[in-house]
RNA sequence: GGCGUCGUACCCAAGUGGUCUAAGGGAGCAGUUUGCAAAACUGUCAUUCAUCGGUUCGAAUCCGAUCGACGCCUCCA
């Protein structure tokens, strides 16, 4: 089967071809741990989630890593802020990352690098770009990248330079640069920066930005790989940085495709009153929304598309997860999983192969559960379709987790539900709906079923 | 100024030349079931794809114009 993906570099849909055959090499640009990871970055590393799980599903190899970036103005603006070392504010962040990628369900990258550990890596890197010509030294002890050294410059953000307008950003960069979009490899030491600095061969400084994903990337892939994900934003400038320094330093071919997904914007008043617009994965499971419904509001849209993330679209979610679980445990309580599988499966792998077009996956599997759930209402299922459909969810389920644990009812409310069955027994329907309402009370939904009550969490 | 994206039902969202009188989800409505509720199931819900032209035997899909929303052009996933 073929797998095509959408690549920015040459903005086509293109069939996949690994370097290696069988393997797949992936990196993605990770956090910047200076605050909590919210909900619009998760959708980039859900995104990058799924494309793994796809790979991993029709028999790749995948090597993944992710970068942490626990160096930049922002952390140290932070650790500035709070009166607290680099590394401090790195552990606390780095560890909620984990934490919150973990409960959504997105499998960890096989290695998550930190900036601070690869300076080294980083400083040969620019020596080689010094040495060819591709970088020069400031005054005061800065290095830069000369873009016009690098003829491909731009190819990846499509970017023509006759055309680029100078911002106000550039202009108020205070470093004095040769031309006025090079940009910096090694950032000589300021005073703000306090205690954070490195030694190199060209003073005191800290690493530009772009550098550690040059380094690290290729530390671990080796030069040439196959995909380099991240959000939309970081095609430029951060990406194409990249691109630029990689292929001058070491003079190779770097990345085959590159994947970026939309953002998510928040399109709910309600939601976006509390800090500037964001919302953390602690803050929506507070709201009481499940990691399944999360997973599935970000996955309802193709990752290339805007995502307006909102309270009714987590209430769709949420109820799709629904029903999805719904028909999985009333197959499940029939039959066991077996090996074969429906045609349909075949036409969702298929889908998913077609960049990644989750959207349209989601249909296939939702008129599956329409078709099973009315032969299950009239009776028809076979023990053979029974069991293809609970292979099917659960294989689908490799790639979107979407199915949801039986959680064990607490004995307090077992009994009350037992309690209520009698009463129902002996059609004492007031002492019934009370003791319903009760378990309600406590978090618990009790309903009447042809086949038994049954109970979960609200 | 340059580059680029998007506009599909009440909402979300696939589809990018014929199988489209447009998938799927949510909401609504009607029904089956039910002590009630809930759930589940069934039916219904866009002859139309921002607007106007053009190309074509054929367009939501290609081209042009217009209107509207948006992104990037140095550190933001």
């Amino acid at each position: 089967m073929n797998i095509k993906f959408y690549n920015t570099l040459s903005r086509k849909k293109e069939i996949f071809n690994p370097i290696k055959p069988g393997e797949v090499s992936m990196y993605t640009c990770g956090p910047t741990v200076y605050s909590r990871s919210h909900i619009g970055n998760f959708r980039t590393f859900l995104f990058e989630d799924i494309l793994k799980r796809v790979f991993l599903i029709v028999g790749y190899k995948v090597r993944h890593i992710m970068n942490i970036t626990d160096v930049d103005d922002k952390m140290i603006k932070k650790a500035n802020d709070e009166n607290k070392t680099l590394t401090e504010i790195s552990l606390k962040y780095t560890a909620e990352f984990i934490e919150d990628a973990a409960i959504l369900k997105i499998l960890p990258a096989d290695e998550l690098p930190l900036a601070t550990d690869n300076i080294q890596e980083m400083i040969s890197m620019i020596t080689a770009l010094i040495k060819n010509g591709n970088a020069y030294l400031t005054e005061n002890g800065s290095v830069f990248f000369s873009i016009e050294s690098y003829k491909d410059y731009g190819k990846l953000a499509h970017l023509d330079l006759k055309g680029l307008k100078q911002t106000d950003r550039v202009a108020a960069d205070e470093y004095t640069k040769d031309h006025p979009q090079d940009f910096a490899l090694w950032k000589a030491w300021k005073e703000e920066d306090g205690d954070v600095s490195w030694d190199s061969p060209w003073g005191k400084g800290r690493p530009g930005w772009h550098m550690e994903c040059s380094a690290m990337s290729t530390k671990y892939l080796g030069n040439h790989f196959d995909i380099h994900c991240g959000g939309v934003d970081n095609i430029f400038p951060h990406h194409e940085n990249e691109i630029a320094q990689s292929c001058a330093a070491l003079n190779s071919e770097f990345v085959n495709l590159w994947m970026h997904s939309e953002h998510l914007i928040m399109a709910d008043e309600k939601m976006s009153k509390s800090l500037g617009n964001i919302k953390t994965i602690p803050e929506l499971l507070a709201d009481g929304y499940t990691a399944e419904s999360l997973r599935f509001a970000l996955i309802s849209s193709h990752y290339r598309s805007k995502l307006a993330f909102s309270h009714i679209k987590l209430e769709e979610a949420k109820k799709s997860v629904h029903r999805i679980n719904e028909l999985f445990q009333k197959l499940n309580k029939k039959v066991d999983v077996g090996n074969s599988l429906p045609d349909e499966y075949e036409e969702f792998i298929e889908i998913l192969c077609d960049d990644l077009n989750t959207p349209k996956a989601l249909g296939v599997l939702f008129n599956y559960v329409r078709k099973l759930n009315h032969k299950i209402d009239n009776d028809i299922l076979s023990k053979n379709e029974a069991t293809m459909g609970l292979s099917f969810l659960i294989k689908a389920d490799e790639i979107l987790s979407l199915l949801i644990k039986q959680t064990d009812i607490p004995d307090k409310i077992a009994q009350l539900v037992a309690k209520r069955e009698s009463a129902r027994k002996e059609k004492n329907w007031k002492l019934s709906d009370h003791l319903r309402e009760e378990i309600k009370q406590k978090g618990w939904k009790v309903e009447d079923l042809p086949e038994g009550t049954k109970c979960y969490p609200l």
